[in-house]
DNA sequence: TATAATGTTTAATACTTTTTAAATGTTAGC
DNA sequence: GCTAACATTTAAAAAGTATTAAACATTATA
């Protein structure tokens, strides 16, 4: 759960440990942002790369990951390609180096845009897919007049309680919309700090 | 991934398999939706178990889901209980009978509203508390005469960073209010079926 | 084209989660 | 308060996932 590095449990605020207050209180934030990111689906370690990324001020190299989380190369290297894949995180370029280098997506509100648009647009996509394919097999069992009464009032409820359920679905493709067009932060307007 | 039902490939439509082609269907969207809530950290028997309950005409019991989806009884109730945590399954009530029957929620935005309501008053619970935290003990820090100005400079963008991340937190706070409300299908209106 | 630096794949291991059988609790009705 | 019918907990096994070291591939540049 966390990484080894030493804790100064009950030590005095010295002169040579108050940077390891800074790290401190960074852990907690970006255990929390794992945390948070594991209850949509992300592993912890991946959330927790996301949230180191996300407090560096310059580009990361999967060297430095790997230092500053204590984990392999190649989990690094998979962890930033996931990230990547979420497009979270981008890879950037820099002259006079030959290493990969990373940064994370600062703005929360475009890691919401970009996160939940792409479960959502799975979510729709998987689904109606489904139903269509099942609405086919129902029309072609419907026209069988070798289906009993009972089994085809059954396969009349399914037919309508699927039909029924596209609404919804349409309903998610309009969100996403929104929220890709950046609309939905019309109707719900973010609040300048004060 | 499937049950071990028994599927007739290659078979033509004879009366006595017109039922198994309602069985398949009904699977194939079945699983489509267990392969959806699997992307928000659903566990795919836990998402059919919520795709079987949702198609059901009447109340399950334990002992008929373990028979439907050919598993443990354990194994249904603790599904069960994770379904009930959601709120997207039900207990009820029926005369007659000793055993506890559970339906699931037929409103996908009903769901929805639940679902992501409570994942994201999670989220700012955990992070907001996370960035309180770290926001005391960093004033604590900067009070203190010791603190190098690089260090004191890094504490001080930290403390931008994350006071900066509120507006995020406020904002997905007041998109649970327009949620739960209702408020945000009238932003965003659910188009009727023709 | 050679080589040195870097990233990625592979295959094995460690870890976590899911699932189950057996044991234990709980509850309703007699 | 017993008993029977159920649900739940526990402990172990199975399955699945994450992590790594080692091998391999790629790339940049001299």
């Amino acid at each position: 759960m966390y990484n080894d590095k030493k804790r100064n449990r009950g030590d005095y605020l010295v002169p040579g440990r108050l940077e390891e207050k800074i790290i401190q209180a960074k852990d907690k934030v970006i255990n929390a942002m794992a945390e948070t990111m594991d209850l949509y689906g992300v592993t912890a370690s991946i959330g927790r790369l996301y949230g180191t990324l996300y407090f560096q001020q310059y580009p990361m190299t999967l060297d430095e990951m790997k230092d500053e989380l204590g984990m392999s190369k190649p989990s690094m290297s998979l962890a930033v390609r996931s990230l990547l894949d979420m497009k979270v995180v981008q890879k950037v370029w820099q002259k006079g180096t030959r290493k990969d280098l990373y940064v994370a997506e600062k703005d929360f509100f475009k890691f919401f845009q970009v996160f939940f648009s792409t479960k959502w647009r799975r979510e729709i996509e998987v689904n109606l897919h489904a139903i269509d394919e099942a609405l086919t097999e129902l029309d072609t069992l419907l026209e069988n007049p070798d289906l009993s009464p009972e089994k085809k009032k059954e396969a009349e409820a399914f037919k309508q309680q699927i039909e029924n359920s596209k609404v919804y679905y349409n309903w998610l493709d309009d969100l996403v919309k929104s929220l890709e067009s950046g609309r939905l932060f019309e109707l719900i307007p973010p609040k300048k700090v004060d």
